[in-house]
DNA sequence: CTCATTTTGTAGCGAGTGCTACATGGACTT
DNA sequence: AAGTCCATGTAGCACTCGCTACAAAATGAG
């Protein structure tokens, strides 16, 4: 034993803590090797090329996010979609969610371009939160998934605005799309 | 005369153009420099450094987007909320548009990423947007500025989750938001 | 024309990129 | 003990990156 045995699945841990604090953009073999305590020799060996690394490495934090969900699932029901809606990006507000988010946008970015596996796992997000999010409904909706498409479009809209400077645009939106 | 007199308002289009077409990610010097038919050399000269060039490049695309949104004001109003978004989406799936969309997720996540000029690009499109949104909104609408940030948040979270492969998603959440 | 300034070309630097060839170690089988 | 296979280190290749030093040419002022 005491045998660390560097396999993809040791590897990926390291690899996805560095990609999330530094980004895809400088996520080249030298620097995550480094991070992970090899070499870019040993990340070519174990993951092929550096295409399916990154898919593998997105994939892993796939895991984290929707593991982070699952943990997160409300005791008590939000009262309507306002309030729920307010929770949730009151959530992301919080600092520990801020890589997933800064994250996220590069990871939409390669998915408008084609970048081989971002689509993937933008895709398998986006599946992940929808269902999250139909469990948080209130109790009393009247069409739990429809609103959940609803509110998961509204979300990532006002999402986008907040990072582009747009938060107060993206707040008063929201409360007009969900008064009454 | 016949004099190209190559300066940074003559290089401008080119490089937008191709920046359009590539995309920022594969925005090197050299290539621009070949797009723009001078040498990187040149682009340096002109512009002082890459960060400089990359923020004209991006205030130019939001020049020529602006046009086109000044352009393409509608002579008749949309009789509803549901159908001024649905016009706008329609619009927005046309192939001469794809370029703006593409590029625009990058200058998104460069935004989050805090990546210098882009943020301000970013703030700047969507200022336009929203206004020209006013301007689209119907006539009987009962606050069209409000009713505008709104269609806003919604159409951008729209339009990510369709780069995204939730495009059915965002399809029925629309519908969901913008019934009655 | 003379001279000074602006514009351009050539060549290259130092750093980083993904990836590979080759050799060596160690564990394991027979 | 000999042989086999997996894991790893060292070195390097061919390339791109942003940027610069140096010098020649073009341009304009006197």
């Amino acid at each position: 034993m005491a045998k660390p045995a560097l396999s993809r699945e040791t590897l990926l841990p390291s690899l996805a803590a560095h990609v999330l604090e530094h980004g895809l953009g400088s996520a080249s073999l030298r620097p995550l090797a480094k991070a992970a305590g090899t070499s870019d020799r040993m990340l070519i060996y174990h993951f092929g090329n550096k295409e399916r690394l990154i898919a593998d490495v997105l994939g892993h934090i796939a895991a984290i996010y929707a593991a982070a969900l699952d943990a997160g699932v409300g005791e008590e029901r939000a009262a309507s979609r306002a309030e729920c809606a307010g929770r949730i990006l009151g959530q992301t507000r919080a600092p520990e969610m801020q890589p997933f988010l800064v994250l996220w946008w590069e990871i939409v970015a390669g998915s408008a371009r084609g970048v081989p596996g971002y689509r993937e796992a933008a895709e398998a997000v986006m599946s992940r939160l929808l269902a999250w999010l139909e469990t948080q409904m209130p109790a009393d909706d009247p069409d739990p998934k429809a609103g959940a498409r609803y509110l998961l479009t509204l979300i990532e809209g006002a999402q986008m605005l907040g990072t582009v400077g747009h938060a107060r645009t993206a707040r008063e939106g929201l409360a007009e799309g969900l008064k009454g």
